[in-house]
DNA sequence: TATTTGTAGTGTCAAACGTACATTTATAAA
DNA sequence: TTTATAAATGTACGTTTGACACTACAAATA
């Protein structure tokens, strides 16, 4: 067998963007780094890539280790290598973000990463370059689910609408007329409405929706504008 | 200083999908491989990433080695990172794409590689996961061009409306009416209209266009829909 | 000089969409 | 029965999109 010679090798990692939303703001899930060096700082969920998986499968492990869900949205931002971004050796770093439906997340959460939620506006100054990851995931998230309907694998089975919108208007940081965005919700064909109610939140109560799952996956990338009909380029 | 002890190694190489359009058709620019194993395969433009620089480096420095050119649009697109990808060791590919002014390129292209521009419709088997790559690259390229003025990067400083009409007929393997086509164009006042012709395609000749690109740089990220204003969340 | 030929350039109408905006309804608690 | 609170709903206007066909220009040729 052949081999590349002089070439260096360097160790590769992925890090985990989760995100949750607890009904009111968009979160972060942090935990308290368990190794030299930074231990006991704030980091992201990350691991190295293993011998014999690949950068997903390593993502996929590392995530179920932690909060103990398999299948979640999971999507490849961007890798980072600056030469001295980890000051032990040269790392390079996956970075994937994630969205999972916190309370899910609370029924199964390992204990052992001591792992907080943030809220966005406010979270500790994290390792290495781990809040420029953030940043990305910040981004990556408002860029995307402007146009595809990522944002309802924040949210449980099922939610209501005016629970939607606030989480729209916290990703967004913005305020949204309620008859407006019910119609562009609707007029997706994505929902459908429950026979009962959410009164948890208000005396009249408001009406559960549930995703249609076909049409869901079958829509997911339908949304884009600039080229007529651009649907079926994706 | 710490190490992080029994973890495995790898390479990590970048690899570019270099996007040209000769005025007729989006091209796609291979090498012939210049070393084992494969060598002689048509293949992407690729190469090690090196300890002193960052993946992003490793890229701009492997286009320019092959291109003459600096300053190209470049993106990262994805990082491969199966385990068997490579037959000869693990390594993880991070591939970028980028587009580059098929003329500027003639001008100073280095020979030592043997390149050549296949259209994307026809191009040879490529060695590895690049055939992979350079779905994903088009995929990605629609789906940008499609929210972003990004298919300028492709043409010389002074274009035609037809020249760039054809160019997203391309792209986009579609035709579209010229009268809706330039409409679209013109109202996102990025284009300044010259006041020569370019007679090579027709008596009449077509009025050349330049890039504003004042506004181009700013209004790179201003194209989304689904969110009212989503302008200002990029 | 008139005619032919081939591409460039332009306008209108109808439908869909986006946006601004206010009142009524349901229910629990007082 | 009244009150308080959040949920639900409709309309009108301006803008954008998309379908569609004719005229303008200039070189070559008759």
């Amino acid at each position: 067998m052949t081999r590349y010679p002089g070439q260096k090798h360097y160790l590769v990692a992925v890090d985990c963007i989760i995100f949750g939303f607890d009904g009111d703001h968009l979160k972060l899930l942090l935990i308290k780094r368990g190794f030299q060096p930074e231990k006991g700082k704030w980091s992201l969920m990350g691991g190295f890539v293993q011998p014999k998986e690949s950068p997903e499968q390593a993502a996929e492990r590392i995530l179920e280790k932690l909060t103990g869900l398999k299948g979640l949205y999971l999507e490849q931002l961007q890798t980072l290598g600056n030469p001295n971004r980890d000051p032990v050796e040269r790392t390079l770093s996956i970075a994937y973000f994630t969205l999972i439906d916190i309370h899910q997340y609370e029924k199964q959460i390992s204990t052992q990463y001591h792992a907080e939620w943030f809220p966005l506006d406010k979270f500790p100054r994290l390792i290495f370059d781990h809040s420029k990851m953030v940043e990305l995931a910040r981004k990556r998230l408002r860029y995307k689910a402007s146009l595809h309907p990522i944002l309802f694998e924040l949210l449980p089975e099922k939610f209501t609408m005016p629970q939607l919108q606030n989480l729209y208007e916290d990703v967004y940081d913005a305020t949204f007329d309620k008859r407006n965005f019910s119609r562009k919700v609707i007029s997706t064909d994505l929902l459908v409405k429950q026979k009962d109610k959410d009164k948890s939140a208000s005396k009249k109560g408001a009406f559960y929706y549930k995703l249609n799952k076909r049409k869901y996956a079958a829509n997911f990338h339908a949304f884009l504008k600039f080229i007529p009909n651009p649907d079926h380029l994706l």
